[in-house]
DNA sequence: ACCAATATTGTAATAATTACAACTTAATTA
DNA sequence: TAATTAAGTTGTAATTATTACAATATTGGT
């Protein structure tokens, strides 16, 4: 067996997440695509080596996957929410001209609001939109 | 006519937007809720006012409205988006219980990073999940 | 290897949003 | 103020993302 799929079964365990085939790609493919990919691109890639793959299968693992804490999902807009492998505090910028996804690193610590000093927080997200570099350049020519 | 629509009337004015009598009653409506309502909602209420109006109207303008601006569009999650009047910098609080949305105070200048230098930044947008207080207590009763 | 619990699959349903053509209204000019 | 033109509204149909669900298959523990 790879060493990742030792390492990602070792997490799936941890987490009681039962192991399948199945669940094992999809958190492979996070792993090794970390341009914050949709479902249909999980999906159209997976399924060339498992071609009786589900797409019920895709949403129902990213979200086992999501409710574990194991992946971040990111709903930037344009209802087609991404996954993202990256779990660690970081903020995402979207190129309004392009769609590409940029991180960004954000001490999320920083946020601090007197306003919600009873709520529980459990995730914290940050979204940017506005104009890559390359989107600049572009314009200017 | 009521002075509110006075005052919305020049606002669309000066950002170039018709006057209409479908984005006077949108605008409103927005202005009287705070409550970040859905398309739905907006549609929902308008309809009593107006028979004739049309789903595609409301998207429509609320699209209109957000390109110039005018309002916030909150796309936190649940593949439902979410619009808001109150266009100055504030974070948003999903409950994931009540489902419920809140506003809370943030300064979006302390979010600086060096990893977008030469990006053009033209929304900024913080959205915290969690558990409100209200949802809190009936959980440990 | 067996069994019970859980996952996968495929289809169908749901829901949000957009496309588009016909009709209506708003702003401009004479 | 009436005519003109550009833009907005409407209703229907199409598109797309996501979920529901029942039948089948697989996993993990005994």
């Amino acid at each position: 067996m790879k060493p990742l799929y030792d390492k990602l079964t070792k997490e799936l365990k941890r987490n009681n997440i039962r192991i399948s085939y199945q669940r094992l790609k999809v958190l492979e493919y996070l792993v090794n695509h970390k341009c914050h990919p949709t479902v249909e691109q999980i999906y159209s890639s997976l399924n060339k080596d498992i071609p009786t793959l589900s797409k019920t299968t895709i949403y129902s693992t990213l979200n086992t996957l999501a409710d574990a804490g194991m992946i971040r999902v990111i709903n930037i807009e344009d209802h087609e929410t991404r996954y993202d492998a990256t779990i660690e505090n970081h903020g995402h910028f979207k190129c309004e001209s392009c769609g590409e996804i940029y991180d960004f690193n954000i001490d999320m610590d920083l946020l601090v609001t007197k306003d919600l000093k009873n709520f529980k927080i459990l995730d914290k997200n940050v979204y940017f939109k506005g104009v890559c570099p390359d989107c600049m350049n572009k314009k200017n020519q």
